[in-house]
DNA sequence: AAATAAAATTAGGAATGCCTAAATTTAACT
DNA sequence: AGTTAAATTTAGGCATTCCTAATTTTATTT
C-alpha cells in the first residue's frame, strides 16, 4: 500500500510530465513545498517500490504502475470536487484543498457510489478530465484565453485550479465553465484583454487569461 | 493542532468513560489495538498537551478541553455515518471504517454543510446521538433488549456499531431502528429470547439481544 | 507479611518523512 | 579547457508513533 504521501508525489509528478517524459528534482520540490534533499530521498523510495525509474542527477519517469495510481489518485480528487459542488454546494475556490486530502482516504466502494450518484461526470468542476477508473484519461482540445485574437468569441471549457484567490475572483465577473466570452481588444503593452462577458466589460490580465481555457464558438 | 492519532485516543477515551471518570492504560490498549507501552507512551504527550491528566499507574480522565475534541470527533463521526446512509446508499454495516478515517479529515466547514444537508439530524444510522457543535449530548434513555421481559413488546432506538457482522445479521432478520419487536419467550438455558419481527419469528442470543437498545412501546 | 500475579511504565530500537549543511555532479560561461 | 554556478544527492539529525523486552508499581493470595 502506497502511503498518503506517496501518492501525492506519484500524483504531481504525473502532472509536472502531463503523462510522459522526466520530472526533475527541483520542479517536484517547487510543487510540494518540500526541500530538494528530502524528495531526493523519496524519489530512492519510491524507485525501490517500483512505481518510477530514476536516473541519478537526471530525473524521474512513472512506470505503468506509477502512472496508473497516478490517475487514480486524480480520479478520486476530481470526483471528490465535482461532489462538493454538486451535492455539498461548496464553491469552485473552495474545494481543492478539501479534495487534497480526501483523494487519500477514498475507498474504491465510495468512488464508485459517487462516480454513481453523480451520473458518471467526464469532467470535474474546473473542467479537468476526470479518469476512468482504467486509467485513461482524455484531454479535450482547448488553448488559453491569451492566445485568441481580439474580435473572436470563444467558449470557457476550463479553468486552471491552481490559484483559489484567480478562481474565486474570475467567478465574480461572471466566468464559469460554458460561459461565452468576447474578446474585444487585446492591449500591447501589457498583454491583458479587453472582454465582454453577459454584456459587461472587464479588463483581463495576461496572467488571468493564460489561466482560462477556451474553445471557438 | 491535534494528530489523527491523538483524536482517536481521544475519542476511545471518552467512550470508554462514557463521559466522566477515570480509564486504564489496558483497556485503551484492548480498544485502540495497540500496545499497553506504545498507550502509556500517548498519555504522557497528551497530558503535557493539557487534552488529559494522568494519575501515573492509575489512570487518564479527559480535561474540558479534551472532552470538548472527544465530542469534536464523534459528531464528525455519526455526521458523516448518516451522510454515507442518507446520501450515497450505503448500508450500515458498511460505514463505521469509512467514518473512522473522515472524521479526522473533515474540515468544521464541511461539517455545517453535511449537517445542513442532512437537516441537523439527532441521532446517527445505528441510533447514536450527534453531539451538538458546541459539545451537548443527550443520551435518550433506552435498555438492552435482553433485559425485557416476554410478553413485552418494544420498538427498536439504537444499535451497537461495534461489529459490522451483527448489524449485517441483524438487518438480515428484519431489525432496523424504528422497527416494533415482539418478545415471545426466553430461554432460561442460554438466555436467548425468541421474538416477532414483521410475523416472523426468531430466536436471538442473549450476546445479539444485548446489543439491540429499546424503549417500552 | 511475603510471595505471586497483573498492570503500567521505561528502555532501547525501528520505520516514515521531514530538515539543514556538506559533498558531488552537471551545466554554463569566459 | 578551466572556473563558477546550479542542481542533485548524501550525511547526520529530529519528530512521530509504533514495537518488544525489562523494570517498577499495585493488587491478590497464601
Ligand atoms: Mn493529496
Ligand atoms: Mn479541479
Ligand atoms: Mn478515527
Ligand atoms: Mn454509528
Amino acid at each position: 500500500m502506497a502511503s498518503e504521501q506517496s501518492e501525492n508525489y506519484l500524483k504531481n509528478i504525473y502532472k509536472l510530465s502531463s503523462g510522459e517524459g522526466k520530472v526533475t528534482t527541483s520542479s517536484l520540490s517547487d510543487k510540494l513545498q518540500i526541500s530538494p534533499a528530502s524528495v531526493s530521498e523519496m524519489i530512492k523510495k519510491l524507485a525501490e517500490e517500483g512505481t518510477l525509474t530514476h536516473t541519478p542527477y537526471k530525473g524521474v519517469e512513472l512506470t505503468d504502475e506509477g502512472k496508473k495510481l497516478a490517475l487514480r489518485i486524480i480520479r478520486k480528487h476530481r470526483l471528490w470536487e465535482m461532489f462538493l459542488v454538486e451535492v455539498l454546494h461548496f464553491r469552485w475556490d473552495e474545494i481543492d484543498d478539501e479534495a487534497e486530502r480526501f483523494e487519500h482516504i477514498m475507498s474504491d466502494k465510495m468512488e464508485d457510489k459517487i462516480d454513481h450518484a453523480l451520473g458518471h461526470p467526464l469532467i470535474d468542476p474546473h473542467g479537468d478530465p476526470i479518469p476512468t477508473k482504467d486509467g485513461e484519461l482524455k484531454c479535450p482540445m482547448s488553448h488559453p484565453m491569451s492566445d485568441v485574437r481580439a474580435g473572436s468569441t470563444v467558449r470557457v471549457v476550463r479553468v486552471s485550479d491552481s490559484n483559489s484567490e484567480m478562481l474565486q475572483y474570475v467567478a465574480s465577473i461572471g466566468i464559469s465553465l460554458n460561459k461565452e466570452i468576447h474578446i474585444k481588444q487585446k492591449m500591447n503593452f501589457d498583454n491583458s484583454m479587453l472582454v465582454k462577458i453577459d454584456n459587461n466589460e472587464f479588463n483581463i490580465s495576461s496572467i488571468i487569461a493564460s489561466n482560462i481555457f477556451v474553445e471557438n464558438v
